[in-house]
Parts: structure tokens; sequence; C-alpha cells
RNA sequence: GGGGGCGUGGCGAAACUGGCAAACGCAGCGGACUUAAAAUCCGCCAUCUUCGGAUUUGUGGGUUCGAGUCCCACCGCCCCUACCA
């Protein structure tokens, strides 16, 4: 009798043993190569869904496969516990967010382990303990010591909801990451870490991502945005429009330019609102409740608003001059909302002829447009020919012109080619760094990464105002910065009002002082967490340099497209200081980067809890088992795409494993199966049908070994589906005539190849059905022999002219000559009368005749 | 506006460097077993067909002996990003 396969006893029961073996602790066997498999580690926000459970099944595939290869393997998982969501649930429940972050990792713990994952759990990484943060807030003084921390006032995104200070990269569509509440601007002083200084190194290292998505590393090129051009010194002429005698810094207007070609073509001077010198500018002039009209109107629009792109552009004119530097005109200076000010200067220079946004503005506010490039064949050049005076607005112009094209009414540079990276620009630059007014620069779209949150539940930054001293680091043997467990936040409490954490001692001359109240970014705890599994347990470094060295970088990532530029940038950059700090040997964290699709309901929608259409994971283990689970992820969609949820597809895997089940009992037991006839067969069918099966278990041992190196997972179950096909067929030898050798080994295989994907299973069946000794995971994977995969007859097709016309079954390594007159002879019918031009044959596949 | 990706049966998908399109599965249909159902097993399942074949990978063109795959144009969908000077 066979028995019945019962998953949830079985899975129960090898979780069991694994964990009573410590089947997963890492070996740190030297004599092994390593492989470092890491998936994105969660936040731990009630318990896990579908997302989590297709990333960790692909990351579980991939540690349980390179073990058995004879990898040293590393497959941690943790918990980014701090943020938001645990405040906020925090003071909904009247309760400490621990409370909340600790019961939801619990839950999700036990999910983890009900999903068969083959976690070290003696390596788990919780964020917010602070063994973990007192190492967060130890780079954080290093950092600072290196230069690469700031304090500065400047305008930041504000989320009203969250009521915190937002990173650029944290504000999407002019919304919050989190809440989606729209952000607005406030100048206020915070914390920054300097990623701009590695701004350049970021950008060139995408090119050592060979294992990246090629989309990810374009989004984080587009993200750093490089731009080449020039700083352009504009000098601000005095109230009454007087060009200034002397340039002087205070009155000098710097604009950065991609296009320093199309100086002569600039009309009017633009800044924007929130330009940090505009009071200075405004001083004196009649326009000031204009300006100060715009400026408060600017501040109503939304980001989200402004994100819309293509709005009406409004501006006001100051009252003010700046003079060119380029021909000493006075261009008048505007302030407009076209113009932002956390990208080059926050001023720019207006050339209506040559910008679109510029053409717009000055078409709308009636300012000049001075035509100075143009199109090779533009009707303007014989207007111009001859003419000494200049011409201004070219009225029926209904676009600016932005491509490559020649210069005109440039002084000397007239006649030069214009454009992008054209001589005209590098010739203008020159002239410009001659007069000292201006020099080629590079811009990088990249802003600071502004760390400072006004939140509790987060890592402390660790500083000290001292009336006396300043502002002090917390010296490092006074870590970690403790969070007060004491804390009333539904009563509004904050760490700022908190005294007992407030209220300390100046470190340097000792005297009261306050505490620094801000935390930091939850994304500097996934900056370096992955470093932290390779020595979790050390209590006098973050991590040992040989530890993380011999582990790292990450051999395979796996993670969500939605960190595509927020958590992989910041961690790249985090290495690369830890790099320059000596406390690593190389330069990118991770090798290779596999970005797992979506999972979406049936109607291709996003799973959420106000949808309503979240599958539970736990639902479908309890109705179909863990196995099941992981086997159907797996095969309805290759690990990139996303994936439609579709129950039936479900079940039928799991009957796919139910018919393993017995297929394995049946090839190693004396059983006839169902579609056994019960007659004998002759030994010459008999010998034929071993051959077959032999040859089709080392194809599929070639296909699947193939396929889990590309991730193919899909298809690698496919070829299983297909060898379990071919048994099927096999078992119609009655019992007695089969080669029970062949038997064994085509069942061990089959139960190996699916361990990765069906651990559980796999284990019941190698210790049950085959008798097996210790865990399939120890067993090494199945070699290919492709010898022995190799059919001795093939079958190919013959066409004429690229059309199929027949077939013949032929030697698997016949020759041309021997092909040749077996498919003419077969066609010599529809060859009558052509004339063969010639014959083209591809081993293996096909013979074509090309006839006329 | 800029960047990236995708388009194959009723559905999810396969087809590695151009070489038998639709493997594998879901749904469906027919049969066996059963008193019956479930489960299981066997078979059919792109479209049209005068049963010889013919047509088919969003549309139109091109390169090639041969194109789902490469090139050009267009249509449609998705994702990212954005008054970036």
């Amino acid at each position: 009798m066979i028995p019945e396969y019962d998953a949830k006893a079985i899975e129960a029961k090898w979780q069991k043993v694994w964990e009573e073996t410590e089947a997963f602790k890492v070996q740190e066997d030297e004599s092994k190569p390593t492989k470092y498999v890491l998936e994105m580690f969660p936040y731990p926000s009630g318990d896990i869904h579908m997302g989590h459970v297709r990333n960790y099944t692909i990351g579980d595939v991939i540690a349980r496969y390179s073990k058995m290869q004879g990898f040293d393997v590393l497959h941690p998982m943790g918990w980014d516990a701090f943020g938001l969501p645990a405040e906020n649930a925090a003071i909904k429940n009247n309760s400490h967010p621990a409370k909340w972050t600790y019961a939801n990792i619990e839950t999700q713990r036990e999910s983890f382990k009900r999903m068969g994952f083959s976690y070290d759990w003696d390596r788990t990484v919780v964020a917010c303990d602070p063994e973990y943060y007192r190492w967060g807030q130890w780079i954080f003084l290093q950092f600072w010591k290196r230069g690469l921390v700031e304090r500065r006032n400047s305008p930041v995104n504000w989320c009203p909801t969250c009521e915190t200070v937002l990173a650029n990269e944290q504000v999407t569509e002019g919304e919050c990451w989190r809440c989606h509440s729209a952000v607005e601007k406030r100048d206020l002083t915070q914390w920054y870490f300097k990623i701009t200084d590695y701004a350049q190194e970021l950008l060139d290292d995408l090119e050592k991502l060979g294992g990246w998505p090629e989309r990810v590393k374009q989004m984080q090129a587009n993200w750093i945005g490089r731009s080449e051009g020039a700083d352009v010194d504009f000098m601000l002429c005095d109230i009454d429009g007087n060009a200034p005698a002397e340039p002087s810094e205070l009155d000098t207007i710097t604009v950065f330019t991609t296009r320093p070609d199309t100086l002569f073509g600039c009309s009017f001077f633009v800044v924007s609102p929130e330009y940090e010198r505009l009071d200075y500018i405004m001083e004196g002039s009649p326009f000031v409740a204009e300006v100060e009209q715009l400026k408060e109107e600017a501040s109503k629009v939304s980001a989200v608003e402004r994100a819309q792109g293509n709005r009406e552009k409004h501006g006001v004119f100051t009252g003010r001059y700046v003079v060119n530097p380029i021909n000493g005109e006075k261009v008048p200076v505007w302030v407009a909302d076209y113009v932002v000010a956390d990208y080059g200067t926050g001023a720019v220079m207006a050339v209506p002829c040559g910008d679109q946004r510029d053409f717009e503005f000055a078409r709308k506010y009636d300012l000049p447009i001075i035509p100075i490039i143009l199109e090779k064949d533009d009707p303007l050049f014989e207007k111009l020919d001859g003419v000494s005076e200049r011409i201004v607005d070219t009225v029926d112009w209904e676009n600016a012109y932005e491509a490559e094209g020649i210069l005109v009414q440039s002084g000397k540079y007239t006649g030069m080619t214009g454009g992008k990276h054209s001589e005209a620009v590098d010739a203008i630059i020159e002239e410009l760094q001659s007069k000292g007014l201006g020099h080629k620069t590079i811009q990088f779209r990249l802003r600071d990464w502004l760390i400072s949150r006004q939140r509790y539940w987060g890592n402390p930054i660790p500083a000290i105002y001292c009336e006396h001293c300043g502002l002090v680091p917390v010296p490092e043997e006074d870590l970690p910065v403790l969070l007060p467990d004491d804390i009333d936040l539904s009563a509004g409490e904050l760490l700022a009002t908190h005294e007992g954490f407030v209220n300390t001692t100046c470190p340097i001359c000792g005297a009261p002082a306050k505490r620094e109240t801000d935390t930091m970014d939850t994304f500097t705890c996934s900056s370096w967490y992955y470093l932290r599994y390779t020595d979790p347990h050390n209590d006098q470094a973050p991590f040992d340099p040989k530890k993380a060295n011999r582990w790292m970088p990450v051999d395979q990532y796996i993670g969500g497209i939605e960190h595509a530029i927020l958590h992989l940038l910041y961690s790249r950059f985090f290495t690369k200081v830890l790099r320059d700090m000596g406390m690593v040997d190389f330069d990118e964290p991770f090798t290779n980067l596999l970005c797992q699709g979506m999972v979406k309901d049936e109607k291709g929608e996003t799973m959420s809890k106000s949808k309503g259409n979240v599958i539970a994971p736990e639902d479908m283990i309890a109705r179909y088992g863990a196995d099941a689970v992981r086997a159907y992820i797996l095969f309805m969609a290759p690990p990139d795409k996303d994936l439609i949820w579709d129950e039936g597809g479900l079940a039928g895997l799991y009957k796919f494993l139910n018919r393993v089940w017995r297929t394995v009992y049946q090839l190693v037991g004396s059983e006839p199966s169902e579609s056994q006839s019960g007659a004998e067969i002759a030994s010459e069918e008999l010998e034929k049908a071993n051959k077959a099966l032999l040859r089709e278990m080392h194809r599929v041992i070639g296909k699947v070994t193939a396929d889990f190196g590309r991730f193919n997972f899909n298809t690698a179950i496919a070829a299983l589906m297909e060898l379990v096909n071919s048994i099927s067929n096999y078992l119609k030898v009655p019992p007695a005539q089969r080669d029970a050798d062949l038997c064994a080994v085509v069942a061990r295989n089959l139960v190996i190849l699916l361990s990765p994907i069906a651990p559980h299973f796999s284990e019941e069946l190698y210790a049950e059905a085959l008798g097996g000794e210790g865990s399939v995971g120890d067993l090494e994977w199945p070699e290919f022999d492709k010898a022995l995969a190799a059919a001795d007859e093939i079958e190919i097709v013959v066409q004429i002219n690229g059309k199929i016309k027949g077939r013949v079954t032929i030697p698997a390594d016949a020759a041309q000559d021997d092909v040749e007159p077996l498919a003419k002879d077969m066609l010599a019918d529809q060859l009558a009368g052509k004339d063969i031009k010639k014959v083209i044959f591809v081993p293996g596949k096909l013979v074509n005749i090309v006839a006329k």
C-alpha cells in the first residue's frame, strides 16, 4: 500500500527535524567556496504576504541548490524593524512600538518556518535591537569623522501626515512614499549624509554590475543624473539698473547651463521663488509686493501638482537687472515658478530661442526672443544677411529650437555649430573662463541624503548640543544611545519632550547639555545589515572585516524593484564609504541582483488590504501545504515577471506532487501502476523502454540544472513534469519485468531534483520510499551526463525554401552527405523540374533544400 | 517631455546563440473505474479545411535559404522619472 501524501504532517515533521539537527547552520568551512544568497529583509508589518512568499521561495531554492552543489552557503534572515507603522500602531493601541514589532516578527518567523525556508536563525539581525543599532550609530560617527555628515538649513520635503522630513528618494510624484500624502516644502535645519561626494563613482560603478537588471541600473543612472555644462556668473546691477563697476561676490548670481553656446540669446533671467538670495535681490525694489504674492502662491501649489509637469508658468519681474557676461547686455531678472530651487543654482539664464520652457514663458509675458541658433536651411538666414541691427522676436516660431544648429547673431561665434556638445560650447566656456566669469562644471541631480527624522521609533542620532562646546558627537564608548522605553506616544510624547532622554551632560566639558532628538532614516539600518549577517554577534565592532570579506559581496540578492533606487543606492554608498574606511575590500555590495515580479490577484490588480483581495499564505499552506505553494509560485511565471494568482493552478501543482508521490512509490515498489495493462511485453520493447527512461532522466538532469542556473524555475518544473510523464509511460511495463536498478536511480534523482522546490516532500520520499539516510539537502546534486542524454536516432525536418515538407529519422551523428540524398529522394515529386541552388543542413535540426 | 520594458491559443506560459511555434500546466470536452460523486487513469484541445493541405506570434515593410527571435516605421499596453536649465 502506498501511504497517503499528508502535506501537513510531513511538513511539521521535517521542520522539527531541521530545527533539531540545525540543518541550515552556516558551516564556515574554509575548504568550500562560499555562496551568499540574500533576500531583502522584510518590514514586520503583520504577517507575511504572497510577495514575501515569492521573494523568499526564490531565494530558498537558490540557497538549497547551491548547498547541494558544494558551496558553503550563507542564507540569513532578519527584520527591518524601525519605522513609522510600528509607531502609528503603538499610538493607536496605546502601546509601545517594540511590542507590536516583536509580535509581528514572531508571527513572520513562524510563517517562514512553515514555508520551510532554510535560514540560519542563529544569525538573525533585528534592526531595532540595541545590539544592532549601536553599530549603526558607530558607523554614523565614522561618517562624521570623515566629513560625510552635515547639519544644514535648506528647503526640505515635509510629510504632514508622518510629521517628519523625507529624503528626496522618498518622494514620488510629490507624494510621501509611505502614506502618499502630498509633500510640503519647508525650510529646516537637518542632518545629511553627503552621498553626492560619491555621485561620480556611484554612476561609474554601475558598469561593474553585470549581474544587475539593465533597467535598475538605468533608473539609478537617471536618478544620479549627471549633466555636463558650465557655471556662468551674471552680475547684479544696482537698484537704478547700472552695471557694477567692480564685480562683487555678493552681487554675483551664478547659473548652471548645459547650453553656454546659447548665451547670446539670453533675453531675461529667472530665479526660483525659493531662491536663497531672493530677499537680497528684492531690497529696495518697488516690486516686493508682487514677488511676495508669487512666492505665496508657489508655496501653495502642491508638489503633486508641480510634478504634473507642463503646468502654466507664472512669473513676475523683480525690478532688477543682471549683466550677461558674454556681451555685457543688461537683462531683466524675473521670479518664476518653473525654476526649481533644488537643481543647479536655483537660477537660470533664459534663452527662449533654444529652450522650450523659456520660450513659453517669453511668449506669455511678451519678453524678447532672440534667434541665435538655427537649423541649416532656416529661411531666417536670408533676413539676417547684411543686417547690422539685431533681429529680435521670431513671431512665426511655434517652438524653441533645441537641436543642434548654426549660431547666428552671436558675435564672433556666429557661424559656429551650436548644440549640447558642440564646438561653440567649448569656445564660449573658454572665453568665460579667461574673464573669470565662468567655468566648465558637472551637475548631478542626486541630492545629499537627508537622514534625520522627527520620530521616536528609529535609531537615535548620537549627537549632543552643549552651550559651551557646540555640537558634539557622542563618544564611541558611550554607545549605544538607547531609545527610552518609558514613552507615552499616544499622549503625544516625543523624544524631544522626554526629559530623561534629552538632558545629558557634555562629554567634553561636563556641563549640562541636550541630546539630539532626531532619529535616523530607517534606510540607514538597511544600508549595512547584509554585512552584519557575516558576523552577527560581534560586540566589539559592527563586523569583523575578515568575515565580511570572506562572504561578501552578496552573490545573489533578491528583492522587489521598488528598491531600485532607495535601498540599493544607499547600500552602494555605504559600501563605498566602508571601503574607504578600510573595513571592506570590495566596491559593490551585491554582485547579482534579481528583482522578482509582483503577485497580483485574478484580475491582475495588486493585492492590498483596502481592496480586500489579499490571498493569505497561511490559508494556502493549510489547504495545499507549503511545498505545493512553493512549487506553484515558481511554476506559474518566470521570477522577474508579475504573477497572476490562480488557485486552480495551485491545486494543479498539489496534484502534481501527489502524482510524483505515487510514481516514486510505484518505481521502487512492486505495485502495478494505474496505467498498466498487466500483459508481459517483448524483451526488445523492454530494452527500448529502459533505454528511453535512462535517456530521459539524463536529459531532465541537464535541463533542470541549466534552468536553475538561469532562475528559470518554471521550465525546470515543466521538465520534471515531463520526466514524471515518461516514468508513467515506463510503468506500463509489468513490475516483474522492470529494471530495478534503473527504477531506483530514476526515483532517487527525481526526488533530489525536486528537493530545492519541495523540500519537505522530498525529505519524506527520500527517507520513507527510498530508505535514504540523512537529509536530501546534504546529498550531492546529480551530475549531468551529456552522452547518456543523447538519443541514437533523431527526427529532423525536411524543408524546401524554408517550408516544412516532411520529416526523416536519421542516426544522431549523420552527416549532410548521408541526409541529403534521403531528403531529395523523399521530395522527388516536389523537386521535379526545379533547379536546386543549395542545400542547408543544420545537424540535429533540419535539412533545407533551396530550389527554384 | 525623457528613460526602460512588453505584445504568442479561452487563461498562465514555452521556444538558450535566427532553425519543427504553442513544451508544461490551468480551464474545457470525451472515455475508463464507481451504485454515484470525488480522487485516479486514458484520450482530444491555435484557426480554417473540399481532409490533399492552408493560415497563424499587435500592424505594415525589410534583411535571410529560413524571422516569435534581427532592422525600420506604426498601433496598443505597462513601469520608472520629470518644468533638471
